[in-house]
DNA sequence: ATTTTATATAGACAAGTATCTATATAAAAG
DNA sequence: CTTTTATATAGATACTTGTCTATATAAAAT
């Protein structure tokens, strides 16, 4: 199960645009770190960074091969970071039954 | 609609432990600023630098009455928010008819 | 009117972050 | 083995953030 940090954790790395924009980027299939360069205008020790703070929160995973490294999201995390976020219902006190109005 | 900076602007809110917390308390109904503060373990100033945060990013509205502001979800804006973290799917290219794997 | 209560603002400080340039590492190609 | 290519690390810098103390504001109570 999440805890509050690994989710604090995973809302930090999407709190930045252009992680966030390399996230939806990698929900298009795995992709080489030369791409993703490709696609931001940062240097690629920026994109080294951004990766290391997407894998370090479990949302990316990295597969090496040879010289390159493949990144994609890993689903199963990202998953877990929808269930629960979806879980924090509001107003479930004013009149919802069953969930609340923001379920 | 929302945009990228509506996502990370609310992704940084909740990119702190206390601030997530805090959210979640108000799931359970409305709460006065005093309320909030004595469940957590800060001092006054540093709640209401909290609480402008979360009213900034669109996630939390205030309600003044008299002296007591009373804080409350903006459960439409939750709700968008929710919407557009749930339409990052990932792995739809990988064999998923009708969405991907993550959804 | 003065005091109390609830909240906001100002200013300081330490810690964290996003970015860069320069350099290191490690794999592949020549 | 030397060079090229892909990525990581180190160090610097500017900016942001979370927290505090001290003070201001504004409403209510006395």
């Amino acid at each position: 199960m999440m805890q509050a940090k690994d989710i604090t954790g995973i809302c930090k790395a999407l709190g930045e645009e252009n992680r966030l924009k390399m996230v939806q980027m990698l929900t298009r299939g795995e992709k080489c770190a030369c791409e993703l360069l490709e696609a931001f205008d940062i240097t690629q020790p920026t994109l080294s960074h951004h990766m290391k703070i997407l894998c370090d929160c479990g949302l990316v995973q990295c597969r090496k091969e040879g010289k390159w490294n493949h990144y994609s999201i890993d689903c199963e995390r990202f998953r877990a970071f929808k269930g629960y976020i979806n879980e924090i219902v509001c107003c479930s006190d004013a009149g919802a039954e069953g969930g609340g109005c923001c379920r």
